[in-house]
DNA sequence: TTGCTTACTTACTTACAAGTAAGTATCTTT
DNA sequence: AAAGATACTTACTTGTAAGTAAGTAAGCAA
């Protein structure tokens, strides 16, 4: 795997995570890696095509978490604080979450990349969906209605909490983050 | 004031809310009411002014709402329903909610434009989170926690619920609304 | 009726974003 | 040693976004 390519990959994401996918160019990248403009063409042809592969990346980092969990055998609490542990980064960070990102920006998006968004958005719903059922099942979680719905509200949260956090003040997301953790205590 | 001013912050609105700010360009107004580019500078010289008008414009909406809710001696739960009803409305039309679009584009945004999400965000939680306060103090509402982490919670929910319900399905957001329902419920 | 304001259009500039074609240096394989 | 393949650069094209300067037609006001 060439060095370049990941350098592009990485900041490539981070523009879209602060500043949005619409609002950074090739040229952006290009300067600050101190290369030419149609070096990053040569990796990714169009600008879809590397937005694709910023996502298609976020979604193997998400499964090496979910096998990492796996081995090392955690509890559903432990794997529900792994997941907002990320997000508690994101904020320190001034990012926010990629699916908040591109989503706000859903419309204007190529339809391959709209469907590695869908993809991804869809894994993390079930997968979140099924440790919020497994766990009330065993008795460490409580709450209202079906896991499913559950799932998009806590993620929903997150999600947006990165965005007003970042827009009004970061420790509003130590808020969120405190306020869901305390709704499913049982 | 003019009608030609007034469909330009609607389109702009529109154009904001379904592909994002920085997916949009003058020609896209123009060319869609039947003007000149420069038309479009004549009532807004740059960019930045359109966006930073269309929030002013959001924000005399609210305030209208308020008035409206006020005057007609609105309960809480009568108050945050008409809330939520707004963000079904968007849900219906394809279209998110402006503070999670701006919010998620918000470093690429000029320092005016920013400031102005910030008055009306601000403005917003402030009103959720008294509205839940009096209403827990009347028993009309059961919640965990203070008012202001609530309120930035629910509101959360859904500013990304009508991002997630975008790029899913559109019936998720009604989940969640639903969950949010019955969450308060004493 | 002259002049001022409003609401635009015409015609342009500047800059930049996206993308490409062709060339080159280096390393790698046959 | 010749022929690819890899990883770029040089130099360009095309399109579009943002913005502006100057002109104009219509209305209204003194």
């Amino acid at each position: 795997m060439s060095l370049t390519r990941e350098k592009i990959l990485e900041l490539g994401e981070e523009l879209i995570l602060k500043r949005g996918y619409n609002a950074f160019s090739y040229q952006d990248i290009s300067s600050e890696l101190g290369i030419k403009n149609a070096a990053v063409h040569y990796y990714f042809p169009a600008k879809e095509n590397l937005g694709t592969s910023i996502i298609k990346n976020n979604i193997l980092r998400f499964e090496e978490m979910l096998d990492n969990m796996n081995t090392r055998e955690f509890d559903e609490w432990g794997q529900l604080e792994a997941f907002f542990k990320f997000y508690l980064k994101s904020n320190r960070e001034d990012k926010i979450c990629i699916l908040g990102s591109l989503g706000s920006e859903f419309q204007s998006l190529s339809e391959s990349t709209k469907r590695e968004l869908q993809k991804m958005t869809g894994m993390i719903i079930e997968w979140l969906s099924s440790i919020l059922d497994k766990g009330r099942n065993k008795g460490l979680f409580k709450y209202i209605g079906d896991a499913k719905s559950r799932a998009l509200l806590i993620l929903s949260c997150l999600v947006a909490g990165l965005q007003l956090a970042r827009l009004m003040d970061k420790s509003d997301f130590k808020a969120i983050h405190l306020q869901l953790l305390d709704d499913l205590k049982p």
